[in-house]
RNA sequence: GCGGGCGUGGCGAAAUUGGUAGACGCGCCAGAUUUAGGAUCUGGUUCCGCAAGGAGUGGGGGUUCGAGUCCCUUCGCCCGCACCA
C-alpha cells in the first residue's frame, strides 16, 4: 500500500512552479482581471498554522479564479514599521533594520512552503525608502491640498518614557512599559483630514454589497452621523454667544442648564480667573478617559457663575457649569442639559439641585405600562418627593421624573410643550424637532446640522521605527517649510541610540539639523514618525506597479484596482479598512488618480483556536504537559491538577501555538491546507486539533491510493468516449458533473468547508465503482481527473503529483477548470418525500419533474402513506414538483 | 446602556433559502484483516423504544398544507461601541 510521499512531493512542484513562473498574472486584454489580496503581515518573528488560515484562503481563491480562466493578481509584501521592532532591539541589542528584514526573511520561508501562489517579483516591505518615499510624496500633496494639518490636542503622555502613547497602549492609566501614570499632555501633531469625507465614507457603505454587514455597521457606528441642531444661546455680559449642539431640539424648552466640556476654551479662559475652576478643570483632566475612570466617575460639575439666555424665553437663564461628562471632542463641547429627558443630565440635575422640567407627554395612556408607572411614583417618593406633573392637553396623563429621565421616542404621538411656538397640539418628536429649528433659523439662534463621532486622523508618533514625516521648521521665524519632492525620500538614519526615553530622531545628534530650502538658513526637521497605519493604507495600489518609478502606474491601477477579494480578520474592521477607503479618496482629491472604493469584495476570517490550560496558579501550559486521567487533567510530572480553559486563540503567551513547521513537516503543507478549508466556514472560528490533522491525512493518503492504484483500469488518457454506459459508470459520471457545478458555486460563495465536503463525498463514490467494462474505465478517468483538478486549489502539490500519476504531461497549475455538463448532471429520477398532515410518512421515486397526477397518484400509493390514512378522508394534496407531496386528510 | 451576531447529535458542522433535519468529517461501537498494535476495509451511530412507533434544531407562543428557516416573546453565550449630547 502506497503512501504519499509529501516530502519529495511539495519541494518538486515548488520549484516547477516557480521555474515556469505559474504565479506571474498575466495583463490580457480578453481575459477578466481578480485581484486577490490577504492582509499582509507585520513581519513580527514566525507564522504559526492560525496565522496560515489567512494565507491559504487567499491562495485557494487565487487558484480557483485562475482555472477558471481569470488573469489573476496575488502579491505579498510586508507591513514593516512597528513598536516591537524598537522593543525586540532594545531587549536584545539588534537593529530594528536587522530585526525586521531577519524576520521577513523567515516568514518569507515559510508562506512558501505552504505553497502559495504569489507573484513574488512584486513583494514589498514597507520600511524601504523605496516604498516609503512615494508616501512621504502623498502627504506632501495632502499638506498642499488641505488634507493634511498640524494642531494642538491632547494627547497620552507617558512621563517616563518621553512619548505619547496610542490609546491601546495605556493599561489601566498606566504606560504600559513603564507602569508610569499617563498624563494628558497638549502637544502639536499631524492629523489627516478624514472628517471632510465623513459623509461620504458612510453613504458609500451601502455600495459595498460584498462586504460582511457587520464590518460596514461598525464603519457606520465609528463614523456615527447624528443629525440635530446647532442652537446659539446668548450670554449674560459677553458679545460671542456660545454654541451648543443637540440631536433633541425638541426638548430645548425642558433645558435648565448649560454644561461645558474641561477642555472648552471659554472654560480655560474663565479659568484664568477663578481659582476654584482652574483646579477643578485640573481634576478632570488628572482622572483621564479610560473606559474604568469613565465608568465608575460620577457626574460632577462647577456652575461658572456665568448665565445664559433661552432662545425662546427671554426671560429664562440658564446656569453655564464645567461638567466632567463632556466631552470636547464631540459636536461644540458645550451642551444644554435637560435632565426630563436624558439620563445624564437627569443624574447631573439631581445631584446639583437643578429644575426638571418635562416637556413631551406620550398622549396616549396605554403607552405607558403600569409598571413603569409605579417605577415612576416609587422612584419620586423613595428619591425626591417632586409633584409628579400634568401633562397639558389635561388628559390626566401624569409623567413622573424620579430618577429616570423619559427618553423614549419609539412611542407614536406626543403632546409637547413647546411653549410659544405650538398651540399645544399633539405631535410627533419629528414634528417638534422640525418646528424648533425652523423657529431657532428664523431668529438666526441656531440651524440644522450634522455631527460625526469621526475625528480626524493623528498620524505623528515619537517613535524611531516608522516613516519619516517630511517637513522641516525654519530655526529663525519657526516657519513650517515642505521637504521638496526631489529631496525625497527623508531616509531614517541607521546610527540611532535607543536606550535612552524619548524620541529617538530628536535625540540624534546631528539628523535633524538641515537647511531651508527657500532660505538657505538653518532648519529643523520634524522628528515624529507616522503612524504605521499610513503604509498599510496603499500598499495594495503599490502591488499594481510596484517598479514604478512613481508610487503607481495609472495604467496598472486602472487594470487592477479595485482588489476584488480582500481577506483578513475583524480586528481591522474600522482602522485599517476605514483609513484604507479615506486614503484613495485623499489621494484622488490631491492629484492622483485611483479608484475611490478600494475593496471591492471583503471577507473576514475567523481564528484559529486551540485548547488552553492553567494549573493551579494560574500560569498557562503547553498541552504537552498536561495528560487526562479519568476526565480530570493533571501537570505532567508532578500530577498537580490542571484546569483546561476555553478555546483561545493561538497565542504565545497561553501557550497554546501550534507552530507551521510542526504541521508541515509531519504531514504536509497539502495536509495543513486542507485542515484549515475544511473544519469550519472559513468566516467562523475553527478549532484546530490533532485528530482533524489526522483524519485530513488519512483522506489525502485514501485518495492517494484510488488514484495510483484504482480499482478498475483507466481509459488511456485522451480515449475516446464509448458509446455506452453501464447504470453504474452513467451514475458516476452524473455525480462528477453535478460536483464541479456544486464545488464552483461553493467556492465562489466562500462556502469552502462544503466544497470539500462535496469532494470528499465524490471521493467515496469512485471508491465504490466494482464494475470493470469500458465505460466504467473512461467514466473512473474522467472522475478521477476532475477530483484532481477540484482539489488542486485546495492541495496544489497533491493535485499536481496525482495529475502526473493519472498520465499527463501538462501542469495543473495551467490546466483550465474542468467543464460541467448540466445535461449529465441532471438527475432523471428524484426521490421525495410524502407527508400526511405535515408529517413525514415516506418517500417516493418519480421521474424529474413528474406531472402532479403521476406524483400524487404514486404518494397514495405508498403503502406507509396509505397505512397513516386508513381511516381518514383525503380533502387536499399539495404537490410540490420535484420536492415533497404533503396529503392533508381528517 | 446602545448596536450586532449566534444557540442544530458526544464534537466540528450541512440543510438547494419555507419542502425528506443531521450531508461531509471527528469520535465512538461492532466485524474483517493482522502475532499484536497501528494502518486499512465493511457495517452502525440524534434521542426514547425489543419493535411498531414516538420525540426532536435553547424555552414558550404564533403564521402556514408544511417552520432549523418567517413573526412575537423569553433565556443563554459571544463580539463591537461606550459619558457621542
Amino acid at each position: 500500500m502506497s503512501r504519499y510521499n509529501f516530502r519529495e512531493t511539495e519541494a518538486k512542484w515548488q520549484a516547477i512552479w516557480a521555474e515556469r513562473g505559474c504565479d506571474k498574472p498575466v495583463e490580457d486584454a480578453t481575459r477578466d482581471k481578480y485581484y486577490v489580496l490577504e492582509m499582509f503581515p507585520y513581519p513580527s518573528g514566525r507564522l504559526h498554522i492560525g496565522h496560515a488560515r489567512n494565507y491559504v484562503i487567499g491562495d485557494l481563491i487565487a487558484r480557483f479564479k485562475k482555472a477558471k480562466g481569470f488573469s489573476v493578481l496575488h502579491p505579498m509584501g510586508w507591513d514593516a514599521f512597528g513598536l516591537p521592532a524598537e522593543n525586540a532591539a532594545i531587549q536584545n541589542q539588534v537593529h530594528p533594520d536587522d530585526w525586521t528584514r531577519e524576520n521577513i526573511r523567515v516568514m518569507r520561508g515559510q508562506l512558501q512552503m505552504l505553497g502559495l501562489s504569489y507573484d513574488w517579483d512584486r513583494e514589498l516591505a514597507t520600511c524601504d525608502p523605496d516604498y516609503y518615499r512615494h508616501e512621504q510624496k502623498m502627504f506632501l500633496d495632502f499638506v498642499r491640498s488641505g488634507l493634511a494639518y498640524r494642531k494642538e490636542s491632547w494627547v497620552n503622555w507617558d512621563p517616563v518614557d518621553h512619548t505619547v502613547l496610542a490609546n491601546e497602549q495605556v493599561i489601566d492609566g498606566k504606560g504600559w512599559r513603564t507602569g508610569a501614570p499617563v498624563e494628558r499632555r497638549k502637544l502639536t501633531q499631524w492629523f489627516l483630514k478624514i472628517t471632510s469625507f465623513a459623509d461620504e465614507l458612510q453613504s458609500a457603505l451601502g455600495a459595498l454589497d460584498r462586504w460582511p454587514d457587520r464590518v460596514r455597521l461598525m464603519q457606520e457606528n465609528w463614523i456615527g452621523r447624528s443629525v440635530g441642531a446647532k442652537v446659539l444661546f446668548a450670554l449674560d455680559g459677553r458679545d460671542e454667544p456660545l454654541e451648543v449642539f443637540t440631536t433633541r431640539p425638541d426638548t430645548l424648552f425642558g433645558a435648565s442648564f448649560l454644561a461645558l466640556s474641561p477642555d472648552h476654551p471659554l472654560a480655560e479662559e474663565l479659568a484664568a480667573d477663578n481659582r476654584d475652576l482652574a483646579a477643578f478643570i485640573e481634576e478632570c483632566r488628572r482622572l483621564g478617559t479610560s473606559e474604568e475612570a469613565i465608568e465608575t466617575a460620577e457626574k460632577r460639575g462647577l456652575d461658572t457663575g456665568l448665565r445664559a439666555r433661552h432662545p425662546f424665553q427671554p426671560d429664562v437663564t440658564l446656569p453655564v457649569h464645567v461638567a466632567n461628562f463632556v466631552l470636547m471632542e464631540y459636536g461644540s463641547g458645550a451642551i444644554f442639559g435637560c435632565p426630563a429627558h436624558d439620563q445624564r443630565d437627569l443624574d447631573f440635575a439631581r445631584k446639583y439641585g437643578l429644575p426638571v422640567t418635562p416637556v413631551l407627554w406620550p398622549t396616549d395612556a396605554t403607552m405607558i405600562s403600569d409598571q413603569e408607572a409605579a417605577n415612576w411614583d416609587r422612584d419620586v417618593r423613595d428619591r425626591f418627593d417632586d409633584d409628579p406633573l400634568q401633562a397639558p392637553d389635561g388628559e390626566g396623563l401624569k409623567l413622573h421624573v424620579g430618577k429616570a429621565a423619559f427618553t423614549d421616542t419609539s412611542r407614536a404621538k406626543y403632546t409637547y410643550d413647546l411653549g410659544s411656538l405650538t398651540d399645544g397640539r399633539a405631535l410627533s418628536v419629528d414634528e417638534a424637532k422640525e418646528i424648533v429649528i425652523e423657529a431657532l433659523e428664523q431668529r438666526g439662534q441656531g440651524e440644522a446640522t450634522v455631527r460625526y463621532r469621526l475625528r480626524d486622523w493623528g498620524v505623528s508618533r515619537q517613535r524611531y521605527w516608522g516613516c519619516p514625516i517630511p517637513v522641516m521648521y525654519r530655526v529663525e521665524d519657526g516657519a513650517m517649510v515642505l521637504v521638496p519632492d526631489e529631496d525625497l525620500p527623508v531616509e531614517l538614519p541607521k546610527d540611532v541610540d535607543l536606550s535612552q526615553p524619548g524620541n529617538p530622531l530628536a535625540n540624534h545628534p546631528t539628523w535633524k539639523h538641515t537647511t531651508c530650502p527657500e532660505t538657505g538658513k538653518p532648519a529643523i526637521r520634524e522628528t515624529d514618525t507616522f503612524d504605521t497605519f499610513f503604509e498599510s493604507s496603499w500598499y495594495f495600489l503599490r502591488f499594481c506597479s510596484p517598479h514604478a518609478a512613481s508610487a503607481f502606474d495609472a495604467k496598472d491601477t486602472d487594470y487592477w484596482m479595485p482588489v476584488d477579494q480582500y481577506i483578513g480578520g475583524i480586528e481591522h474592521a474600522v482602522l485599517h479598512l476605514l483609513y484604507s477607503r479615506f486614503f484613495t479618496r485623499a489621494l484622488n482629491q490631491s492629484g492622483h488618480h485611483v479608484t475611490e472604493e478600494p475593496f471591492a469584495g471583503l471577507m473576514t476570517q475567523g481564528m484559529v483556536v486551540h485548547e488552553t490550560y492553567q494549573d493551579e496558579n494560574g500560569n498557562w501550559l503547553f498541552p504537552e504537559e498536561v495528560s487526562e486521567t479519568g476526565g480530570a487533567f493533571v501537570k505532567e510530572p508532578d500530577g498537580s491538577p490542571v484546569t483546561k480553559g476555553r478555546l483561545e486563540k493561538m497565542s504565545k503567551s497561553k501557550k497554546n501555538v501550534v507552530g507551521l513547521e510542526t504541521v508541515v513537516d509531519a504531514y504536509g503543507a497539502d495536509t495543513g491546507r486542507l485542515v484549515l478549508m475544511s473544519d469550519s466556514p472559513p468566516e467562523r472560528d475553527l478549532e484546530w486539533t490533532e485528530t482533524g490533522l489526522e483524519g485530513a491525512w488519512r483522506y489525502v493518503n485514501r485518495l492517494w491510493r484510488l488514484i495510483t492504484e484504482p480499482a478498475v483500469t483507466l481509459a488511456p488518457v485522451g480515449a475516446a468516449i464509448p458509446n455506452a454506459f453501464s447504470d453504474e459508470a452513467a451514475a458516476l459520471r452524473r455525480e462528477v458533473h453535478k460536483t464541479i457545478l456544486a464545488v464552483e458555486q461553493d467556492f465562489e460563495g466562500f462556502r469552502l468547508n462544503r466544497a470539500v465536503a462535496r469532494l470528499r463525498e465524490l471521493t467515496n463514490a469512485i471508491a465504490g465503482i466494482k464494475g470493470a467494462g469500458d465505460g466504467e474505465a473512461w467514466a473512473m478517468r474522467e472522475a478521477l481527473e476532475a477530483l484532481t483538478l477540484m482539489i488542486a486549489p485546495v492541495m496544489p502539490h497533491f493535485a499536481e503529483e496525482a495529475w502526473a500519476m493519472l498520465g499527463h504531461q501538462s501542469i495543473v497549475a495551467e490546466t483550465p477548470w474542468p467543464a460541467a455538463d448540466a445535461t449529465l448532471a441532471a438527475d432523471e429520477q428524484i426521490t421525495i418525500g410524502v407527508q400526511v398532515n405535515g408529517k413525514l410518512r415516506g418517500t417516493v421515486t418519480l421521474p424529474k419533474d413528474a406531472d402532479q397526477t403521476a406524483a400524487e397518484g404514486a404518494a397514495l400509493a405508498e403503502p406507509n402513506v396509505q397505512r397513516a390514512l386508513d381511516g381518514k378522508t383525503v380533502r387536499k394534496v399539495i404537490v410540490v414538483p420535484n420536492r415533497i407531496v404533503n396529503v392533508v386528510a381528517a
